[in-house]
DNA sequence: AAACTGACTAATA
DNA sequence: CTATTAGCCAGTT
């Protein structure tokens, strides 16, 4: 077990890292899977401060709201990651921009609960 | 070292 | 729906 072993940066890192396509998370999520609970400013934070060259699907990784946070440029980056979203194949609500969580946030595991109309 | 700031969340009103 | 409060922790000033 060397992965606990990690830096909780890492860890974030690796969670993030096996977000499947056209799949998002938020950060309290991450944080959680990470073994981070509570510590979702920590995941943006980690996240800000991620290097480019982990090749890391940043862009999957969103507020609880479903909506991509802005990180004060204006919504430049925003609108660059929405686009690469709607790339994955991730659909954006046309009245106040933001995701349907109930199916495009990835469950950590497998997919969403069994029952709903999603088949 | 203290104060600020920030890619957040949840609860309450 | 918005506003407010509280919790979390790391990096900057």
């Amino acid at each position: 077990m060397k992965q606990s072993d990690e830096d909780p940066y890492q860890r974030i890192y690796r969670v993030i890292a096996r977000i499947p396509e056209g799949k998002v998370a938020t950060y309290g999520q991450i944080a959680a899977l990470a073994g981070l609970p509570g510590h979702a400013r920590q995941v943006g934070y980690a996240l800000a401060a991620a290097p480019d060259a982990l090749d890391i699907p940043w862009q999957r990784v969103i507020n609880a709201q479903g909506e991509v946070s802005s990180r004060g440029d204006g919504g430049l980056a925003s609108g660059f990651q929405r686009h690469l979203l709607e790339e994955e194949g991730v659909e954006f609500s046309l009245r106040s921009g933001r995701v349907d969580l109930k199916r495009f946030q990835w469950d950590g595991v497998v997919q969403r609960r069994p029952g709903t109309k999603r088949a």
